[in-house]
DNA sequence: CAATACTTGACTAAATTGGTCGAGATTTTA
DNA sequence: TAAAATCTCGACCAATTTAGTCAAGTATTG
């Protein structure tokens, strides 16, 4: 599974968003110079993230964006989810028809959507383990260890 | 993860000739038939198999083709990576430059690098562990079950 | 040599992806 | 209250990918 820009660009916004969560807006040009994404396309992604839930967003002159919901309570998986369309597709095996008249064809198609499903859940198994707050600490921590040779050099 | 449509005949292509893996070579109308793929197509993907080292054939009037190894020896991982392209991307992490001099975008790509390789690696182990094999005895199961229904109608 | 089947490469229509743009609505501040 | 800054909404666009189609050719068999 490949992530789309458009995927990447969305949680690369919500980490900046999470880094400094609080009361206070962000600019979108201040998250967009950050993490080097258009802006245009940014104002795009923002809205969709802001009618999923993730982000709100204040107007007028000292307007911006912040996350809607704590970090820690904001799965990969959600935000995948809406950014990129469902992670799973529907299971055959669990629709009813339960294994009855299948032509070949059918059957194939059937058995190959069984494993797919498995690899779904694989996915986000994975994905629903983390938040944006685990991806806030992860940055914090190798920034942390720059701050730290800045030290050392000074 | 979806497969696309070519994944998917390239897959039922295979299940056929898994199915009746043999000497004996199967004529790719037959297939096209069989499993209801357009036909023109179907010839392009086998071609890819072919190059693949997937599948041999044989021309002329009783021409066709035969699987080039046996079902237990293919997994599902290596016929989805020739035929969608690479399952995983190069993991930063690995690639020597070790979370030195990294911009704040840079910071936020290669975090979510990191948790997108812990998905491909999922992904990889479910594919990597089911062989075409595999599929077919479980497409002989639920045939078998109809057949015998098949015993109890008639 | 005629019929059948694979081979190769070019072609195409439609969908998706990765953006861009203009005009408007809101809010702050001078 | 008007200017300036910022988000909002929907249309637009070019490049790529996906899902096929097609024609002309090569090989094999009866």
């Amino acid at each position: 599974m490949k992530l789309s820009q458009r995927g990447e660009y969305a949680i690369q916004a919500l980490l900046v968003l999470g880094m400094y969560h609080g009361p206070e807006v962000i600019r979108i040009k201040e998250i967009a110079n950050q993490q080097n994404i258009p802006r245009r396309f940014l104002e795009q992604i923002l809205n969709d993230l802001k009618s999923g839930g993730f982000v709100e967003s204040r107007r007028g002159v000292s307007g911006g964006y912040r996350l809607e919901r704590r970090p820690e309570e904001i799965s990969l998986s959600e935000i995948v989810r809406h950014i990129e369309g469902p992670l799973e597709s529907s299971d055959l095996s669990k629709e009813s028809k339960k294994k009855l008249h299948l032509h070949s064809d059918e059957a194939a198609k059937y058995i190959i959507n069984g494993v797919m499903h498995e690899v779904q859940t694989a996915i986000v198994g994975v994905l629903e383990a983390v938040t944006l707050f685990d991806l806030c600490k992860k940055v914090r921590k190798i920034q942390g260890q720059i701050d730290d040779q800045s030290d050392y050099i000074i």
